[in-house]
Formats: C-alpha cells, structure tokens, sequence
RNA sequence: GGAUGGGUUGUCUAGCCUGGUUAGGAUACCUGCCUUACACGCAGGUGGUCGAGAGUUCGAAUCUCUCCCCAUCCA
C-alpha cells in the first residue's frame, strides 16, 4: 500500500466498495429486505464523513481528545496503532529460550526464559516472584544482559509467575502488556525497540535494521554459538494478533491521538443497565468489556483508506489548527480553510495524514440517520432510536463505542433497546470465518430454496441470542413446512371468503378459535422482544399439528354440504379467520408466500399493510379440548389401521364402529362425519 | 487463568428461571397408506439412566455444590 500513490490507491478502494455495495444491495432485497433503497448511508461518503470529523471537533473543543506518546498496539502489517478492540488472541507456535544470565555481584549464573529473545538489547530490569524463595537472596543485586553486557536491577514483583520458565522474568520495552505495566510500575525507562515498519531500532546494536523475526533468530543463533543459551522448547503461545491482517502485534510508543474513555466507564456501566438486551444475558458482554477497558481510545491510524483527521499543523509552531466544523476535510491534498495559525499567526501548514478508527464512523450512525446538527425536526423526533440490532461479535466495538460517541456528544444514549444476535455457526458448532474457511455462502441457498425458506429457517433455528447451527437438511425442511402452508391456502381458496362473524358458533370453531387465540397471544410475545424464534415454531405447531390435520378434517363435512346452512356460514367463516390470522402472524418471516396468498384470497391491499387482529374475544377455555381431540382422532386412526379389509387396512374413508365419548359430546357431530363413525 | 453460553434418543433442538402424571418437537430410520389441499403428503412405530458424581426434597432434566467436555470472548 505504502509504495502506491494514495489517490491511485482510494481510487482502487471505492471501486471494491462499489461493487459489494451492489451486491450487499442485491442480496437484501433478493431477501426481502422492507428498506427504503432509495435512502441509505455509506460510512465513507463525503456526507458521512463530514459528521464524522464534525462530531471530532465538537470533542476536540470540549477536550476530549488528547495527543499522547505512549506504547500501543501496533500491526507492522499495516504499519498502524490499533485499539484493543481490533485484536484477536490465538495460539501459535513459537519457542520458549532459555537464556543464561550472569549475577554481576555473585559471578552466579541465573537462567531467564522467554518468548521474545530478539528484545534484549531493550530488557531493563529481570523480575522475580517476592514469594519465590530460590531469588530472594538476589534482590536488588544486578544481572547482566547475554550478548550485550549491560547491567539490569533484579527486582521483586508480583507479575513473575514462579512456575513459568525458571521463575525470573526479563522486562523489555516491549515484549507484551505486562511490560508496559512494569515498566510504569517500577518505573523504569523505556528503549525504543522497533520503529514504526516494525524494525530494530539503533539501539539494538549489531542487530539493528531487523524484522522482529530475523532479529530473532540472529540472537538465537549467537545465543547457542556463545554457550549463553541452556536449551529452546517448542510451545504453543497464546499471541494478540491483528484483527485484519492476522500478523502478531508489537507494542510500540508513538504519537497517537486518543479519545477520553476511562472517565465515562461508571456512566457507560450505569447506562448498560438501563439499556433493554434482548435477550437480557448479552448485557454481561458489554458489561465484561467496560471491566476491561484500561485505557483511552486511540483513534488515529496511519492507513490511506479511512475518514481523514481533520487537523493542518503550523510549520512555524507546530500548533494543530482544526477547521469549522461542517465539511468533509482532507488536509493530506487540500489547503485549510484558514489563513494563519490561531496561536502564532503562521501562514504556512502541513495538513495531517492520519486516517481515524473506522470505529469513529461506525459509532455515531445513530445519529447520522436522525439528522443530527443537519435536521433539528427530524433529531428531536427520532432521537433516541429504538432498537439496535447486532451480533455479539461486535459488543466491544460497534456497541460499546456507539454508547461513548453517542452519550458524549448528546448525553443520551442512543436507542431504548440492543437487539443481540448469535453466530450462524458451522455443522461442527464452530463460528464460521473466512480463515477457517468454512464459511456458507448465503446466496447459492437462497437460489436454491428461495429467501421465504431461508428467512423461516433462520427464525425458526436461531433462538434469541443464542448461535444456530447451519444445516442443508434442516433448510429443506423449512421449504416441507411452506409447502404445507401453500397447500392449506389452496384448499382454503376455493372456499368462498367470510370474515363477517356470524351470530352462532359451532363448537368445533370455537375450539380452533380458542387456540388460534392462543397462538395469536404467543406470537405477540415474541415479536415483542425481537424473538422470531417463538412466532415461527408456534406457527407451525398450529399449522401442521392441529389445523391441517385436526380441525380442518373435521369441519369438511360441514363445508361440503350447504344443507346446515348456519354450520356450513360457522366453518366457513372460521377457516377464513385462521388462515387470515396465521399469515398476518408469519408475515413477517415470510413477506413472499404470505402476501402472495393474501392477495390471492383477501384483498388487493397487500398483507404487509394490514394490521394484525387484536385481542378478539373467544372462548379460551375451548382449548382444554385439544388434547382429548387429538387423542380421539388418533385412537380412530389407529383403530381403522388395525382393521383390516380383504387383507389390508381400512381406508380413511371407510365407516368404523366407534362410539364418540361423552366429553367429546360438543363435538360429536362433526367427529361422526370426519371419521364417518357409525354408531350413535 | 477468568467470563459467558451450552452438553437432552443416530443428528439437531424445546422444556430448566416459577421442581410434580408416560421428557415435547424436527430430521433420520422402519411399517402401512394416493383419505376429493398437500406423497414436498397422511397414519403408525423403534429409539433417551436429560455430560459425571454428590446434595436438598415425598419427588429433580429443572434447585445447590464439585468435576469433565464443547463453543465463544477476555487476560
């Protein structure tokens, strides 16, 4: 990236971005997405970005963001700081060295193991554990680096795991967070070891001008040819990598700016409790996360591709000037829209290179898409948003850093509710990721099996919150299910269509009634808390368990024969209002199949603009029924299998002896004729 | 090492918070059946000591404790 010229290489970014913008588009709506695409935002359009650098002056101003020379996490990969938030942990193979020490004031020999034996020329002090009874007679004595002959104080601290190599522990600037920690605590100076492409520093003598991994194996080698090495172990180390490129982070001090965090962490934590999870388990994620938030936010980067930091430096004092806030800026090819320096009157500027966190973007769509400081009617109208939807992955970042942004810049924050979802995982169980390359291509299935499918086995596998397992099988037969609901349509639709309720009904139809109010109620409950798991099981239980194969049979004798008018109007008029209610219930899970049927059966007007019934009154109590009618039915069924006619089972439609029970008394007409039941 | 979630028939999963009659469903498998919506279907069936152990209780998949295993996240 860094041999090609900048524009070339933004040039050649929004090309790729275009092109998945496309597709990304495509898929949405081949999924049925009900979003306005005429209107949607793009994180890095000048618009957007205008309010990204806008939202960093409004913090700037306020003295939220300070300049600080400090060891961060570094990709030499990207040649970038990044935050904390943007590692990945995994273990990885490496070698564990056992280097020899001399104690300067005993002539003693002391071993020190270590994964980074490349950072001893920057070691400025060997820890040992204050409990570990084999060094307390070394405290405070010195040893002397291997190779480099430099002395180093032998100090106790709690950080040296006795059981960890041979117990003493030498502290680099620096070999991971724990030697940031120690050098602060003991306060001990820092040697720059690597620059910013990741290289060893002069300081490392003979071994300057190295990558991390050359430097490493030169010591190494001089190591085992000086007799200063006792031994090497292969072990697998659990190393912080970097998130995009995968390579292992350095902690390196550079310039960096940084947005306040630490000091908004109690209210963060406090707002998190107020803030609506759904499901409510995920909170502890967010709350975990703000436990571990131990510094501020760094929020520079020095990438081509980003939102650019909006600041000119005066050549004569040094001094950042930052524009008004308003426009989209970019001070690495444009002039500032200022004549002189604020504090010296200097006229000649050098504008910032820097790119911000990509998380600056993310973290204020909130309030990008309410108008903020563009449409005060719209901001005052729609700020705080309802609900934000996510997976959990994204907790420490999107979630987490769309609070900071948010509740600094406005005080509040910026949705009632955090709608959390799982991972779709592989059929081991295991995250899908680009890596691992077991990743499902969504769009092959959806070809397949079509979006209806693909969206009711989503909402029927993925519990709230928890991961869902991907599997072809279990796709098709969500498609098994949508075929029955077709089918039923089709039967229904050859029925003429009553919604009117007439003054009397059967008691069949009350009892289907009964648990369609049911159902009804259940599926409220879930869509209520964002759960589609509830609505799409429920639906199809009642469907397939006890409409189609219990009620449904049982009024089709009142349905063909118009001679009982009034049961005829009763059946009619129920089968309608089930069919009606099951595919408002489902269709939001499947817009196509549902509206496709309704416009067939209902009305012009598609079912996606009608409102759901609302708490009609029925005879709850008729539900009681289902059990007994189910297990009647069943008895007859089985009872006509195990009668056998000219060598084989009765028919469905044969006539059987079977007395229907008194409980069942309600329903007995309707039974005789379902089963075309004999006796009296 | 810490945190979170999970371990229920060949496979996947509901139930667990608010203990109580034969642990529900899906899929797979077996058997039979074209019954005027549906064979992408219908009916029936085999299959589970609910991860292990201990405890509380008249009673535990469900509550408590210990341990083991898996996934994810963080040191």
């Amino acid at each position: 990236m860094r041999q090609m010229d900048r524009q070339k290489f933004l040039d050649l970014c929004k090309g790729a971005l275009d092109d998945l913008e496309a597709e990304m588009i495509q898929i949405m709506k081949s999924m049925g997405l009900s979003g306005n695409f005429r209107q949607y935002y793009r994180t890095d359009s000048d618009e957007y970005r205008a309010l990204t650098q806008s939202t960093f002056i409004e913090l700037w101003k306020r003295g939220l963001v300070y300049l600080a020379n400090r060891p961060n996490n570094y990709c030499p990969d990207c040649g970038t700081t990044i935050a904390d938030a943007e590692i990945i942990h995994d273990e990885i193979p490496t070698k564990l060295v056992y280097m020899k020490f001399k104690v300067k004031e005993t002539g003693d020999t002391i071993i020190i193991a270590s994964t980074r034996p490349e950072l001893l020329f920057a070691c400025q002090a060997v820890i040992v554990n204050p409990e570990d009874d084999r060094y307390k007679s070394l405290h405070g004595k010195h040893a002397v680096l291997p190779l480099f002959n430099r002395d180093v104080e032998i100090r106790p601290h709690h950080s040296a795991k006795p059981e960890f190599g041979s117990g003493a522990v030498m502290v680099c600037s620096y070999g991971d967070q724990n030697d940031v920690q120690v050098f602060r605590e003991l306060g001990l100076k820092e040697i720059v070891a690597l620059n910013e492409n990741g290289i060893t520093t002069p300081e490392a003598g003979p071994y300057q001008g190295l990558r991390v991994n050359q430097a490493r194996n030169k010591v190494i080698e001089d190591l085992g040819t000086s007799q200063l090495m006792e031994k090497q172990e292969s072990i697998m180390h659990r190393t912080p990598l970097c998130e995009r490129s995968k390579t292992p982070i350095e902690i390196i001090p550079l310039q960096d700016y940084y947005v306040k965090q630490l000091e908004f962490v109690p209210q963060l934590r406090e707002l998190a409790y107020k803030l609506k999870f759904h499901p409510d388990m995920h909170r502890q994620i967010l709350l975990n996360w703000l436990d571990s938030v131990a510094i501020d936010w760094p929020v520079s980067r020095r990438r081509f591709y980003g939102t650019e930091i909006p600041i000119w430096y005066c050549n004569n004092c040094k001094e950042p000037n930052l524009p008004p806030a308003g426009r989209y800026y970019r001070p690495w090819k444009e002039k500032p829209p200022f004549e002189s320096c604020e504090k010296c009157g200097g006229t000649e500027f050098s504008g910032e290179e820097r790119t911000f966190d990509t998380w600056m973007d993310s973290s204020i769509s909130p309030l990008y898409v309410t108008g903020y400081g563009r449409d005060k009617d719209l901001f005052d109208y729609a700020y705080p948003a309802a609900v934000r939807p996510q997976a959990k992955d994204i907790i420490r970042t999107w979630l987490h850093y769309t609070m900071l942004r948010c509740v600094q810049l406005t005080d509040k924050m910026p949705w009632t509710d955090a709608w959390i979802m799982g991972y779709g995982v592989d059929e081991k169980g295991e995250k899908m990721s680009k890596s691992k390359g077991n990743v499902i291509d969504p769009f092959p299935i959806i070809q397949k099996y079509g979006a209806d499918t693909f969206r009711f086995w989503s909402a029927s596998e993925a519990n709230l919150g928890y991961d869902f397992r991907c599997s072809e099988q279990r796709i098709a037969g969500s498609q098994k299910f949508l075929s029955k609901l077709w089918n039923v349509g089709r039967l229904l639709s050859s029925f003429p269509v009553v919604l009117e309720k007439p003054e009397a009904l059967e008691a069949s139809d009350r009892w289907i009634l009964g648990e369609l109010a049911k159902l009804e109620q259940e599926c409220r409950r879930g869509y209520e808390e964002y759960n589609f798991f509830v609505p799409a099981n429920a639906i199809r239980d009642f469907t397939w368990n006890i409409f189609a194969p219990h009620y449904v049979e049982m009024v089709k004798g009142r349905v063909y024969s118009p001679g009982n008018e009034q049961g005829h109007k009763s059946a009619i008029y129920t089968l309608h209002r089930c069919l009606s209610g099951m595919l408002l219930l489902i269709a939001p899970i499947t817009p196509f199949i549902s509206d496709e049927l309704w416009t067939k059966i209902y009305s012009e007007k598609s079912v996606h603009l009608q409102k759901m019934y609302r708490d009609e009154e029925s005879d709850a109590e008729m539900a009681h029924f289902t059990k007994q009618i189910t297990e009647f039915n069943s008895r007859v069924w089985n009872k006509k299998k195990e009668t056998l006619k000219d060598g084989k089972p009765l028919s469905l439609k044969d006539p059987i002896d079977i007395a229907v029970p008194d409980e069942l008394a309600l329903f007995k007409d309707d039974l005789r004729a379902m089963h075309n039941l004999t006796s009296t």
